[in-house]
DNA sequence: CCGTATCCCAGAGGATACTG
DNA sequence: CAGTATCCTCTGGGATACGG
């Protein structure tokens, strides 16, 4: 493969990819972050990030789940109670996560700065 | 709104979102990466990255120049000329980047085993 | 060479209804 | 309470063709 640039990972096949495809759907990040706070019940999840829907949430939390990001405890009572919780691994990942989301806090300003200087070719 | 973790930053309106938003696509990281190799041409970027199209590559230079991350550089030649490189802010979100390229690196093995592991309901 | 326009597909994500 | 099933829309992303 070819060097065209200074890192050590290839480019091509780099795991950086794959880990993008978890996080960079828009709820899996958020409910690490939750996590974070400790065990968490689906609904406590759900109204935690509030603009969730079930069927997402549901989703994010299974293949969270099957990365080995995320524990779910299931309770055989009744009402039915699952408990969700950061594994090592996913705790892990939150670590490597948090200065990107220092940089995303620091920076957003700028970002939306930079959006409104940006001159859009006049549409007709 | 509520305190539903240890974080300071709220989760509700929390800049994650949006800049997951920009990061979270296929090929914004790869752009970034491949940029941090030095000022790159539109048609090197292309090859560096392999298998991106055009298509895709426009629209995440476009979006990553609005968004102050890049800049892009016409020379008004035959045939015509185009620079991409990084801004400062852009080299900053590649600095805070780099624990999670580092986490996939070291992670994506793990990832891999929790799937074999996870066993899922036989499908009938 | 550096794009944009168009068409197409797959998957993310929401709303709602239903079930154990 | 904790999901699944279904239907819908919107956008990411590829392929191809065209334009400056």
């Amino acid at each position: 493969m070819n060097e065209i640039n200074s890192l050590e990972i290839s480019i091509q096949d780099c795991p950086v990819r794959g880990v993008l495809d978890r996080i960079g759907d828009q709820w899996s990040v958020l409910v690490l972050l939750t996590l974070d706070g400790g065990t968490r019940r689906f609904n406590e999840l759900k109204r935690g990030i509030g603009d969730v829907s079930q069927h997402m949430l549901a989703r994010t939390l299974k293949r969270l789940e099957q990365d080995g990001l995320v524990t779910r405890t299931l309770f055989p009572v009744i009402p039915p109670r699952v408990d969700y919780a950061l594994t090592p691994l996913g705790r892990s990942l939150l670590e490597a996560l948090r200065p990107l989301i220092a940089w995303a806090d620091a920076s957003h300003a700028a970002i939306r700065a930079a959006r409104l200087v940006y001159r859009e070719p006049p549409a007709a």
